[in-house]
Order: structure tokens, then C-alpha cells, then sequence
DNA sequence: TTAGTTAACTATACCGGTTTAGTTGACGAC
DNA sequence: GTCGTCAACTAAACCGGTATAGTTAACTAA
């Protein structure tokens, strides 16, 4: 019934001792004895005393919060269920540690440095999480230069002072391009995503060295800007063509089912006359009609990783790179041999 | 170059007053000489000094954040880009009042009201966001007895303390039964939500409705949790009938989707054979094939509302209700004429 | 003239923890 | 017996703001 707020001064009045003492026994550090460590959290525990995370954060100028700070086109984040997935996999680390995640979503680039200058300056958070990694990314010195502890999803191609969570995509892009080849097909194309985006480029370069590695002539590619509009275009652009491919490769679900759509429109059977491969998994993928051959990658997983890592950052000052499990493709219904060769 | 931090008292010192002169001034209370004002704000902002952030929620037992609480099956969330959508919306308003979101994303409604509790208890946000509402909500008087400000999305069914924020979506669901019946359809049937959550039923009565309003018998109805896997089994059921419906009214974009898939897979054509709206006119509708008709929601316009809403009522003590525009139906090609009635 | 008001401002307690600089007493070494 | 050391513990400063009680000085009213 009593919810007036209990203080460590209440504690320490009750145990008979000072305040920093209750303070020491809660905190597990030396110079309290061993009796008495335990009297004092018994009472504590007794008198149902949390300590104020407020006051804390003021004497350890800790926030106990981690950031997490996505800068996407409104479309593309709306499309893509990476994030949701991402976070309920971050939160089921956080939610034990009695810390919080704290999250933005901002317009453009600017305001998404602006934001982790905030957050800092607000002391809003003690770590954050780096997602969509760019060419050069703006974001890698800033940080640095902020003194804020960070964790990568992915290895960012500069030098980075901060520890890594990777899923490699390559292989899942490899096997997506040797499965249409062992069914025959010689004629891929690629719809890639942004050219900005780490993992845009990245998986386009594992395309172009899977056609290669398969002996296969260099496939045509479109970049987009990951949107399921970008796919729509880039798919009705590859099929406008007199001499079309007999499949695409496209770098994100949302573009692929996009393109499934186009195929449909313009009469082109998928998979008979087309087939089509996504990557990430997305749960349309299974539902949609022919179901999607796509590549599996893990966000929750991923999410708890990265929040792991960031933790044993913050504790430890340090931490190593995490390599996950690479995306696998998974054969469903949108491939199969060409008709015509 | 010097990063030192500049706080209060030296501020106050520089401007030969007192520290609670200078506070007085930051906030602009009475107290403070007009020109004495203006020139400790000067300093202060030649000095480039901010409140800290911690120290100020010490001495005021506020933490200038809000909160959001998704309890949601993690298939759901992943496929609904409400989520994305609304919280872009939220951070535009708390962009500009330095303010934060804290996110918290948890499995199960249990979870949920802890995670409530402890965000109270740790002080993390002066009011939250109350979204899915449920029959009869537990959050409503576990939030009233915390004390915490909320907004809640949509009415809720009880009594609530607090400002509602709502898009209607009856009209929405109105009319696309009402445009199915304009072009003939009479068996109609609706692939309901989740019956636990609020707008899961009331979509449904508002299908009920207006199957009523247009003559037709009652439409057959399946209930689902929303989910694009629940959509696709609730559609295979209707249409492994015998005596099938025309059309089909989904109860969200996602479900119809699947629905269009199992369509597609059982070769029945769309909208030639079966007439299909979904709910929410996500990105996906327009680029699926055919491009799906819908009802349109704005979840960043919600977003916006919501926060303002729950701002002002954080500085008045009240708040109006906001309405927001209805959802409109969206004609797109996957409703037309029945082939045979 | 003098008490009463009031605006402007100061000093200081306070929010609730952490941390540092002592203080005390027991014990071992010589 | 005395000094040194160490573990256990206390007192008080500190984090950086806000809020309250008090102080001044000017101004008003009787």
C-alpha cells in the first residue's frame, strides 16, 4: 500500500549504516563484510528499494539506454520488416539487463548525424547500434569522434574501431545464382539495391562473381534504391526488352514480390518463363504465389547478437567481431528450369 | 576545441549571478530582470552551454521521453509496416522538442504490463502510447493506477482517463463492401482480425453493418490473428468451398496478400473470379498483381497526432480527442464484376 | 516617516545515488 | 608494547540541475 518512494537513505537508516555502504553492498565491490553485505540486501530487499536509475545516471553519467538510429526513405523502411524483427530480437537481451533501447527514425542523413549528436549530448545513450552501413560511412569517425561505444551490423569497408556483427550475404547470393544455373539458365539478371548501401554493392559484386564463378556471361543489372516501387520499375525494365532474362536476382523480398507482380501483369509465367530468387525471407515470401526461392537471414537473431556485443563493448571496453551463420537459400516455388534456352 | 563540459555554475559564475538565477532565465520564469535575462542567455550560449539532460531529470523526476510498448506476435509485427510508419511520425514531433522514444518490443500481454510497471519504476518515460488496443485493456488501469500519461490509438471500449487518437476505420470497410455490391457481388465474405484486439472486431461489425445496409445475407467471416500465414489458411478455407464467395474483404493489407497468392495458386483469377480489398493500403498494394484495392490509413499522420496529443496533455494535464480523417476506400484492380452470380 | 509590498536576486537544501578521503579497531610482526 | 597494515565502515563531497526560503533595495501608501 505504502508507495512512498524508498531511498538508499532509508536502507542505510533501517541497516544502521551510511549510505555509501549500501551503496557498496549493492554494488558488489569491497569493504563490506560479509554479514553485514548480506543484512544490507536483505533489508533492502525487505523495504523494496530499486535504486533511482535517475540519480544514478546523474553520478555515473551513464543512461543505461542504447540507441538505435535509422535513417530510411519512409517507403523502404515500411516495406522491409528487417528493423521490427531486429529489435524484438535487441529487446530480448535489453529486457534482462534492466536497460532500454531508445530509437529515431530520421529522414535524411544530416539530421541522422544531428540525431547521434543528440543523443550524445543528451547523454540519452551509452552505446548504439550501426545499421545500413554506407560506402565511407560519415557515421564511423563521428562516433569516434563522440567517444560513443558502437557495434556494426556488418564490417564496414574504412577502418572501424568498433567490433562487427556480421551475416555474410555473399554465400546466399552465390547459391541463389548457382541454383539458377543448375537449372539451366544462363540469361540472370540482377535487380541490386542501393549503390550506397554496403550491402547493396556487396551482394552485386557476389552476383557478378557468382555469374562468373558459374561461367556464365555478366548479368544485367539494375540498381535501385532497395524500394518495392525501384523493384517494380527495374523488373519492368529488364522485361520490357526484346531478349529478356529467364531470371532475376533481387537483392531484398519486397523488389522480388514487386517483381512478381510486373511478371503477372505482363503475362510472363514465373516460374515457367521466369524465375525470380529474393533475399532476407520476409514472411510474404512463403504466402505469396508462386512462393518465393529466397535467401534466409535472421534479424532477431542478428539483433540479439549485436545487443550481446554492444553490452560486452560497454562492460569490457572491448569486444570481438561476431561472425553469424551465413544467410542460406531456400528453394520454394518462383525457380525452375527455362523454357527456352 | 575545448570539450570540457560547461554547466550551470559556470555559467552563473561568468555572469556574476546565481546558479537559480540562471535557471530561472532558462526557463523563463518571473524573477529575472528583463536585461539580466537576455545577458545571462547570451553567455549561456557563448559558452555553448545545454542543461544536462540527467541532472535536470533528477531535480524534476521526469525523463523527457515517451514510450512505446508493442506486444505482438512476432510474424505480425514483422509484415505490418504500421509500426515503421507511425514511429516516423512520432519522431518528427520529438525531434523538435528534445524529446525521446523509448522502444520497447515484448512477446506476450504479461510482459507487456511489466514492461509498463518498469518503465515506470525506472523512471524511463513521462507517458506512453497505448496502440492494439484490446477488449477491456488492462493496460488502461494499470497505467491509471501508475499514474502515467498515455494516448491512446483508437477508442477504447471502457471507460479511459485518457485522449483518444483515432482514424475511423468503419467508413473504410463501409465502402468496400459497399463498392462490392455496386458491382455486384453478394457473396461477400470478410477475413476478420484478431477478435481480442479492438479493431479486429469492429472491422468486423462494420462488415456485418453494411452487408446488412446493402441487402445481402450475413457474409461468412474467418477469424484470424492478423498474421499473413493466418490470412492464407482462412482463405484456403473459404475457397475450397463448394459454393464460394465473389469477393473477399480482408481485414488487412498482409492477409490479402496471402489471399491473393492462395488465388493465384488455386487458378482462380482475380479480380475475374474473386474480388479481393485489403486494409491499410501498404506500400505492397499498389505493386502486387493485380495492384490490390484497399483503405487507405496514415500511420505517420497518426504518429503526428499522437505525440502532439500526448505532449499537450503532459503540460496541460488534459487533452482533447483527436479525430482524424477516415480511412478512404482505394480502387485499385483487384475488384470487379462477379463472372457468374 | 515608516511600515508594507514587491521585484530581483542569493544561498542553500534537495533530487538519490556514487565516490573519495578519512576514521576505527583488530591483528600480526618485531 | 608499539608500530604498521588492512578490512570495515562513516562522513561528506559530488553529479548538475530545480525549488524554496531569505535577503536587498526600491517603491508605494498612509
Amino acid at each position: 500500500m505504502s508507495t512512498e518512494k524508498v531511498t538508499i537513505a532509508d536502507v542505510a537508516k533501517t541497516a544502521g549504516v551510511s549510505k555509501g555502504l549500501v551503496s557498496f553492498a549493492l554494488n558488489n565491490r569491497p569493504g563490506v563484510g560479509a554479514e553485514t553485505r548480506v543484512r544490507i540486501l536483505q533489508i533492502a530487499q525487505d523495504l523494496g528499494w530499486k535504486p533511482s536509475l535517475r540519480a544514478r545516471s546523474l553520478s555515473t553519467q551513464r543512461s543505461y539506454a542504447l540507441g538505435l538510429v535509422i535513417a530510411r526513405n519512409p517507403d523502404v523502411l515500411a516495406s522491409d520488416p528487417f528493423f521490427p524483427s531486429f529489435i524484438a530480437g535487441v529487446e530480448s537481451i535489453l529486457a534482462a539487463e534492466r536497460r532500454a533501447l531508445v530509437l529515431s527514425v530520421v529522414p535524411d542523413e544530416d539530421t541522422e548525424l544531428q540525431t547521434y549528436r543528440s543523443l550524445v549530448a543528451d547523454g540519452r545513450v551509452d552505446g548504439v547500434f550501426l545499421s545500413d552501413l554506407r560506402h565511407n560511412d560519415a557515421r564511423i569517425p563521428l562516433l569516434t569522434e563522440l567517444g560513443l561505444p558502437a557495434v556494426t551490423l556488418g564490417r564496414p569497408d574504412g577502418d572501424s574501431p568498433f567490433p562487427a556483427v556480421t551475416v555474410d550475404d555473399t554465400p546466399g547470393i552465390t547459391a541463389s545464382v548457382r541454383h539458377l544455373a543448375e537449372l539451366g539458365h544462363s540469361r540472370i539478371a540482377h535487380v541490386a539495391g542501393s549503390p550506397d548501401l554496403l550491402h547493396g554493392t556487396r551482394r552485386r559484386e557476389a552476383f557478378a562473381a557468382a555469374m562468373a564463378a558459374a561461367g556464365l556471361p555478366e548479368g544485367q543489372t539494375v540498381e535501385t534504391d532497395f524500394s518495392v516501387g525501384a523493384g517494380s520499375d527495374a523488373t519492368r525494365r529488364l522485361l520490357d526488352q526484346a531478349i529478356r532474362p529467364t531470371a532475376i536476382v533481387y537483392a531484398n523480398d519486397p523488389m522480388a514480390i514487386a517483381g512478381l507482380g510486373v511478371a503477372h501483369e505482363l503475362g510472363i509465367r514465373v516460374p515457367d518463363d521466369l524465375s525470380i530468387t529474393g533475399f532476407d525471407d520476409i514472411d510474404f515470401c512463403r504466402y505469396v504465389f508462386p512462393p518465393l526461392t529466397t535467401v534466409s537471414a535472421a534479424p532477431a537473431v542478428w539483433g540479439r547478437a549485436a545487443a550481446q556485443t554492444l553490452l560486452r563493448l560497454m562492460e569490457h571496453g572491448s569486444a570481438e567481431d561476431v561472425d553469424l551463420p551465413a544467410a542460406r537459400l531456400i528453394i520454394r516455388g518462383s525457380t525452375a528450369p527455362p523454357r527456352q534456352v
